[in-house]
DNA sequence: GATGAATGAGCTTTCATTCAT
DNA sequence: GATGAATGAAAGCTCATTCAT
């Protein structure tokens, strides 16, 4: 008889405490790896609590990620309208893209694991918020203006789109590896470079000579 | 088809349905959502055997992942020398790095997971293994001597390099999320699209006009 | 009856019921021969219980023998202050030495087990024990007196103290192979004349003539 | 179809190297926790061999403490016929007792957990083997010839043999405890001191005055 | 809400023993 | 005699989950 979310009031915060921990305990081990004892022992409550607030230890995964994801699309996708012109806007996108990884370092893991293991809810609900986002329709859109306006050459918009978002968090998802290839070490300094070579090569790459 | 790790014979080919057993389980599921028992009965041993060719699970994990890892990069890097101009080295190499994704669709969601519960050892003998491949090393040389000879504009050929290889391998990763997206149904014919459109982009990305 | 040791307070008792049984499990079939399992049943608790109080069977082990042995010396080395001339004192450590033993016939199985595979920690918590009680100094002590005074003949007290205790601990530990050997079946009427014998033939051989 | 103990005739030595690992194995570990795989491989034998030459680990363990038993108190038993006086015979006996100890350190670490976990069998048979020897039988003897003769105190001379034998052999078992309290760091110089020390007691402690 | 104790099912690992060669 | 591979049973231990208070 409980409702989706938040039918228990959680006045102490404890049901805060206890996600707050699982996002790490479950960025860092993964569903099948996170152990609801080491859960309850950072949060610093006690193991039946999270029983009382979550039924099961998968559910309290999939609240951890429902939320969590919300709330970084959230702050992405509230800024990326900003910027006139394609490349103040992909920058923006860009940027804000890079303050949420910085921001909360799972995200990344979290998503790596959801794709090693979709879970369908997840990545529905995932996929509708970013398809029902001003995101990949105004890229889409300003694209097609150019393509009319001759500004650019005539190109599939879907696999443009697809290579804006794979070049921009392509790097996110690989860098465990690309670092220890190309010795990168700064990941800031590399990640400021990236996003420039990002928007410059993609706009050469549309833009009609 | 055997890597030079297999210092025991294995004649009765026990280890090997051990290994390609195990790739499958942990594919699915992740070091810690791998069952040992699963394993065994699938690969139709008796547990213990595990246990006398592999002394853990956490070594038959690496055994696994290193093993596949190395036979999946022999293949891809073996065959992306072929091609003279840029244009037709870049399509080999995605065509074959496509190729080994739809041979063995584990290699992904492997990858997924070292990425995001990354160990050491296996990294860095992934790294070292790409490192010192030809693959980013002829990228790399070609894009110099075409900017050398003024064909191509001057950028940073690392960026560039890491663009290449986000947009072929970023949609592989993001495929469960992606499909969902934008409706992709047919992933053969997405991707036979998609390796034009990304040496089309780039190359108009870095020509000089 | 409980020791310092114990920190959890044990409200239940069940983690006494589980230190009692184990002692048994442990003076029957050694820490490598004792069964976790036959523990859990017979102490009728839930075989994690076990592990939920003591992190492994051979901290279990530890904690039991610990116990025990301190909880034993207490006793024995409580009692043998008593008794003014040395043939009293020493009849009163037999008595309550013997006592022991037969109050708790694990002591003797647990000490032979531990002087098989010594483990550091315990021997050197016994020796304290045992060297920081009154026994062997009060002993040592009545001999020099009593050779001081011309009543004793001069002797190594040290080695004197070694003939009363294995003398007297001595039967104890070889009792399955002596009662075969000679034939003893009751045991408690041969202690009883043994103590006697102990007193009387240590006397005279340290007595001046 | 197998006799009581060599049918196989071990030309090559090789159930000889098995009994000789074992014995150390068995006297570490005891029955419980040795392990045949090691034994194995230490007497540089296949483990199936050791099934082929004894049909269990326990056939083993009763096969090596037999033989070890009998070939040490064939030793010691050999020798002790020797000696006029009760104080030349004593003094013999513990000498020979104490070689035995100082040649096959194991022998002391097997009894004690015989007696911990006394085997019927073997048992009885070491106690035949000592009850059939010269060595008390003599003790007696020569005891009750000296009572008669009004050297030596009426006393009971069961007693008397069991002290005799825990004084002798009861530091060799008590030595890692007796060690850690009284710091005794050079055993052979403190065995030296002690057997003159038990006959003097004990002479001294019969003769009548 | 909160806790410590308890549980059952299942996990990884071990080990004595055997089999095919 | 000898071996490497195999097995079944069980061992120690873990963990999500629940209960009594």
């Amino acid at each position: 008889m409980r409702t989706e979310q938040t039918s228990i009031p959680d006045e102490t915060g404890t049901r805060q405490k206890i996600i707050d921990t699982a996002r790490s305990e479950f960025a860092e081990h993964g569903l099948a790896g996170a152990r609801v004892e080491r859960i309850a022992k950072t949060a610093g409550v006690n193991k039946a609590m999270i029983y009382y607030h979550f039924h099961s230890k998968e559910y309290l995964y999939e609240s951890v990620v429902k939320e969590f994801f919300q709330e970084i699309f959230r702050q992405i996708l509230a800024r990326t309208s900003e910027g006139k012109t394609l490349d103040q806007f992909l920058l923006a996108a860009l940027e804000t893209h890079i303050h949420a990884y910085q921001t909360s370092p799972e995200f990344v893991k979290i998503l790596l694991r959801e794709l090693a293991s979709p879970n369908e809810s997840l990545l529905n609900d995932l996929a509708t918020t970013i398809r029902g986002s001003q995101f990949p329709a105004t890229v889409v859109a300003r694209l097609q203006q150019g393509m009319a306006e001759g500004e650019y050459r005539k190109i599939d918009p879907q696999q443009a789109m697809m290579s804006i978002i794979t070049m921009s968090i392509g790097y996110l998802l690989l860098a465990p590896l690309a670092d220890r290839i190309w010795g990168i070490e700064d990941r800031t300094a590399f990640l400021d470079k990236r996003k420039h070579a990002i928007v410059d090569l993609f706009l050469h790459g549309v833009m009609a000579r």
